[in-house]
DNA sequence: TTGTATGCGTTATCAT
DNA sequence: ATGATAACGCATACAA
């Protein structure tokens, strides 16, 4: 209801009640001042860029000292009740919020990690991600999330304004140790299922080896030999399930060459037609590994289009331990891995980090979980 | 392998590399200065809180001012790379790390929101969850996530801590708008789903009621006039899928009464508990609304088990739209709730917030989905 | 009860 | 290339 029209000091703060800021549709600068009055000069402008609303403005409105609004924000029992109702007012009308950091600075508590993952919505990460927030919660820490909803040139910008708002930083990230160094600044970082070594980032790992091998060696004491594989793109360890898939199949010796593993997308669809070009080029094969459970679960559907039978025409193994596995029907047979746990330790590392340390990778193995498909 | 036993200034600050701080194995308090000196009269004291490392430790004992150790950490240009990697020896050896609160202080103002959710494995929740980080994305503002883990006891508690550290909060609340008042403390807050009017916090609400009537009316024209429906206990709108159920089977005079709708566990073993209750007392049922898509496929279930074919013994709709109701075969029918926009939704509402406005209530109405087992 | 003066750790400006 | 100085917003000890 009231323009900015009021006294207007040298500081471009308002200096009477009377005379505050409208406080009603004025958009997003809203809680900043922007008396469109410059400090030194008096000069109109009409940049959007305000100022933070401070205690020391809420004190000027309210005709006390800003020590005295701290007193009111924050509770304290020597203040006068009716000079804490009046601050108090004038703080909500100018629409005052406490700074963290100006608080943080003095009372340096609360630990906040941020936590990068690819994309909320995959099912794999929001297990990961609660394991993440159970495991913060546990030490009261908060936690900041952000996705870079699959988009690897996303990352190292997130990365970067992370960085300077949290105390560590946790996730999954498709670029190298050495790429992301120069954008976190110093700040402790916990790479997930990253691959390569670090000499300045803590790590978290899977065992994708001790996964496949487990996988394939059950579809092997099933009886199979004629087994294929469904492989990915994967921006860490590029050719782990595939390498360890080859390797087994050799010491095996099964009928089985690098022609029998197929490249397709990291999507149901993409498991989809690589089991249709794996069945097309191999009619006999009875047994399928795939990159994970998604893919998985879009060979089943093409095993339910081609109409073969699962399992007893072609067995189905996925990767991940998904719980949506147990969606189809029959439940899908998997390597499964334990997310939650790969969020707990990421924070584990955290602490270690904190504590001084630059602690040695945490490994986690899948295991095999046998449901139908096989 | 250097204990701490060399020149102490009157700062407690070591002056020379060479005397440096132990920097391995020696617990969480290794990233602060505890030399067992205070700083005004150079008294022991066993302490273990020691004071954070500062950019002026590392300066001291890099032998330069603070402000080229700034640089050399945030990787400035105007530096001799000499020095550069002189400092940050220097920092990694003191094991200094950025304070966020100090660089917060300096640096423009980020905005960040607290983002609060029951479970975060819950596949509805992640599509929110999306939303909301996609939507504050896009305005440069950052997300701090925590989940109850569905415990409502935990729901203040959060809330508390997390008021003191963001800027907004939204969110699923099992608490009534009064009862979360006292503990947010005048931060602004967007209450997603949440029943009733607030004429404090801004509001996000699913017009459940629109839906319910889509999803029966859908079952109605498709020929079936003995309908059931599984209710689930809801901390918000209790009572309104099932109450609209019964006003719209009344007004369609459907053979249908109170002992169709059943109440159930929000669980998959739950609808299928239901839906064998249900199908118990009416064996010539030949439909079921489901409180959500958990619940139909839970029912889906008990139809696979009981024998019961979809839908041509039996249709069956859900409700929000859930992507896994795809995997079930036939895929489920529901009423499909756009989840991601809701979290766009929550965030447009903060906004206003921050601007000062009180907004009225954003309502986001779901529509039906056809799929198959309808 | 209220006000004044410091200092928290960082970055920016401006000097050298 | 480097350093001195000045903010930033807050809480606290201390003075009035």
């Amino acid at each position: 209801m009231h323009p900015v029209n009021g006294n207007v000091t040298a500081n471009g703060i308002l200096t009477h009640l009377s005379d505050r800021v409208n406080y009603e549709n004025r958009g997003r600068e809203l809680a900043w001042l922007s008396s469109g009055v410059t400090e030194k000069d008096g000069t109109a402008t009409s940049t959007r860029a305000g100022r933070r609303v401070t205690l020391r403005d809420v004190a000027r409105v309210a005709g006390v000292s800003h020590q005295t609004v701290s007193r009111a924000i924050n509770g304290k029992s020597e203040i006068d009740p009716e000079t804490q109702r009046r601050v108090l007012d004038v703080a909500r009308e100018l629409r005052y919020r406490p700074s963290r950091f100006g608080r943080g600075l003095v009372q340096p508590d609360v630990v906040t990690i941020g936590l990068v993952v690819p994309d909320v919505v995959n099912p794999f990460y929001p297990e990961f991600v609660a394991g993440v927030i159970q495991a913060a919660g546990g030490r009261d820490w908060q936690v900041v999330i952000a996705s870079t909803e699959n988009d690897p040139s996303r990352e190292l910008a997130l990365l970067r304004s992370l960085g300077r708002q949290v105390d560590a930083i946790v996730g999954y990230f498709s670029h190298t140790d050495d790429e992301l160094e120069p954008y976190v600044a110093g700040v402790p970082l916990v790479i997930v299922d990253g691959g390569l070594d670090s000499t300045t980032h803590a790590l978290v790992r899977v065992d994708t080896q001790v996964g496949v091998r487990a996988g394939l060696l059950h579809l092997i004491e099933r009886g199979h030999r004629r087994i294929g594989m469904i492989d990915c793109f994967s921006t860490c360890d590029p050719l782990v399930r595939r390498q360890t898939f080859l390797d087994v199949a050799r010491a095996h010796r099964l009928p089985v060459d690098e022609r029998w593993v197929v490249l397709g997308e990291q999507s149901m669809a993409g498991g989809a037609s690589a089991f249709e070009a794996l069945r097309a080029a191999h009619p006999d094969m009875t047994g399928v590994l795939a990159f994970n459970d998604i893919v998985a679960i879009g060979a089943f559907q093409a095993t339910r289009k081609l109409g073969v039978a699962v399992p007893a025409e072609c067995a189905l193994v996925g990767f991940d331990g998904l719980s949506i596995g147990e969606l189809i029907d029959p439940p899908l047979t998997t390597i499964h891995l334990d997310k939650r746990r790969l969020g707990e330790l990421a924070v584990n590392q955290v602490d270690r980090l904190l504590a001084g340390e630059l602690p040695p990778p945490a490994v986690l193995s899948p295991h095999l979980l046998v449901r139908a498909t096989t």
